[in-house]
DNA sequence: GCTGGCCTCGACAACGATGTCATAACCGAG
DNA sequence: CTCGGTTATGACATCGTTGTCGAGGCCAGC
């Protein structure tokens, strides 16, 4: 009787099995254990088993690096991502889509974090397309893209996110940095707030100046003066926006409503309200979701982006590059929301 | 006079220059370009230059995948990271601190997901292994990885986070799960509260096991009964958590004190003490910290774990394994810490 | 029985790099 | 001036795979 044991077994080597092997254990040629692998027609099905069994026994692994070698096109199925930190909620939920959307296709990503370093743009930039990624989506750090014209015009396909890049054209998806802010804007205005102020995040990130931008566009447009609005920039953590709003809350005439335009610097404005017992009478709203905003007290109303469409967009402008798209490139806008809490409808005092 | 423009430009081709084209621009053979490129000695420095200029005016970039099929030890320098999530806060601190330890080194990190599946956790690890990594790091979820024998036998590097693996012996690197809850319920009891509750995630999950029985251990041991305390298991999402929180809570004899086992079990459980009004009357100590847990009302006391510490530390025994270390597998344990906010230091009614 | 066409299948080159090894050039010693 | 040894360099095979192309077998049609 014949039993498994009786069939050969290979030595567990310390080399993995290539087509190599396979192709000798199933007495057949490698282009055709490579046909069986790749689904590709004229095998008849005998043969194709004979193969598949071999690939069983074998525990044998098709190695993508080496054939992205030979294949049409080069495809590696890689691509790159670079965030400002896989760590930061934001850029994880981005990433967390984009896996999704891009792991369905059977394709990996490298993810990597910027930490708003230019110089390590480059750097990862470089160390990516060493690895003949696919294609790249990033949010770009560096004033502009131009070094990666070569790349650009040998059509690597690259989307933006965040923020839209300088220097090269391609693909963008983005938040509606302005209209957003606009929102929050007016939302203060329709609850009687004339006394506004702006806190906000280092001017060199356009997102940061499109926030602003679009506050104190909606505001001058409701007939306020925005000469007179204190407007703080350049906060990048929460100390720096404690410490800026402690300062605005103490002044001579403080304002009644603040409007942040980042997670950070909400998170230190809300220390500041609380640290002065003013966080149930000076009105706030943050740009940014953020978790247990709800619980806070009062809520947090802020004006929500979405990563999960973005991280999707994203993916499914990457693929469309990939797969030859060669349309002008465009800037998809995600538009945001404006979620309700509690503390954006905190009225002025009478 | 000659100026830039005067020198050769290469035409910008669609296809990416390789070292032959740098080679023949040089007037070298290949060979010596790739012994300058990997900074091998022998090469007169004239030749060195000739070599660097080429490369410069070429844009010229190593394949690292290319050089990776015939390279000695194969190294592709990448490794696979497969996480619950790569947006779940905790997993996306690990994944920025193993990104950090092995960027220095020039290796890059696919990144995935594996939401609790295991069939996901197989293929994505045969995606990376398709891909030839150099190495995983792994938070293991299906009930036993005896699947992968035929990689660790053949030494693949190997580290398991936050879980051991069961079925092959490599390293792992976790939190001190039950010495963690332990410190927990040794805090509850130091604050007076006999009357205590345990809420926990899916008992299918290692750690969620060992947090139990941590906590259990340490409550019996101080001579409380632990028969008639409440343990609700397999609590894996906030709503789950707040039913049975709210349940507990309205019952006959209520608890004085709640250690929810994990982060979204606190936030069930936070929702359902603020819900009844008791937030400032039950104790709650919760594992795993969070942002902003300083700033509810009360700050929450958790058993912090130290994600950055485990994400250093796997990467430090990958590398070792990568480098050869053989030395039997160890896991490495790294400590939790309690902090205390406010919620946890809350005593029993007298 | 021969021809032509289809279907299977494998030999071989090639992808871009690195390891091996031979060779040319050069140097100082005898 | 020759010889042995060192240094610089390139030709070539090779890694594991896929694209190309040709060979052989089989069958239908004449």
């Amino acid at each position: 009787m014949t039993t498994m044991s009786d069939r050969y077994q290979p030595p567990l080597s310390p080399t993995r099995p290539t087509m190599r092997h396979v192709a000798a254990l199933a007495g057949v040629g490698i282009k055709t254990v490579s046909r069986v692998i790749n689904d590709e027609a004229g095998v008849s099905e005998a043969t194709r088993q004979k193969v598949l069994d071999a690939i069983a026994q074998l525990n044998y692994q098709l190695d993508v690096t080496a054939g992205s070698l030979r294949r049409a096109g080069r495809r590696t199925l890689s691509v790159g991502l670079l965030l400002p930190s896989v760590s930061n909620p934001f850029s994880a939920e981005i990433h967390r889509a984009m896996e999704d959307a891009l792991g369905a296709r059977g394709i990996a990503v490298f993810a990597a974090s910027l930490d708003d370093d230019p110089k390590r743009e480059q750097a990862i930039i470089a160390a990516f397309l060493g690895r003949r990624v696919d294609g790249l989506v990033l949010t770009p750090i560096a004033k502009n893209q131009a070094y990666m014209i070569p790349e650009h015009s040998r059509n690597l396909p690259m989307v933006f996110i965040d923020r839209e890049p300088v220097g090269v054209e391609a693909d963008a998806v983005v938040t509606d940095n302005a209209v957003g802010a606009g929102k929050a804007a007016a939302h203060l205005l329709m609850h009687g707030h004339t006394k506004l102020a702006y806190l906000g995040d280092r001017t060199d990130i356009q997102t940061a100046r499109e926030r602003r931008r679009g506050f104190l566009e909606e505001v001058g447009g409701a007939g306020i003066p925005t000469s007179a609005l204190p407007v703080i920039d350049n906060l990048h953590d929460e100390e720096a926006a404690r410490q800026a709003a402690l300062e605005l809350l103490s002044s001579e005439d403080p304002p009644t409503a603040i409007f942040s335009s980042q997670n950070l610097v909400t998170f230190g404005t809300m220390r500041a309200l609380k640290e002065l017992g003013l966080h149930k009478r000076v009105a706030l709203v943050g740009f940014d979701d953020f978790t247990l905003a709800d619980m806070m007290d009062p809520g947090v109303t802020v004006i929500a982006q979405h990563p999960e469409r973005i991280g999707v967009k994203s993916a499914e402008r990457l693929l469309a590059r990939i797969d030859g798209d060669d349309q002008p490139p465009r800037t998809y806008i995600v538009p945001s929301e404006l979620i309700q809490r509690g503390s954006g409808e905190i009225r002025p005092p009478a």
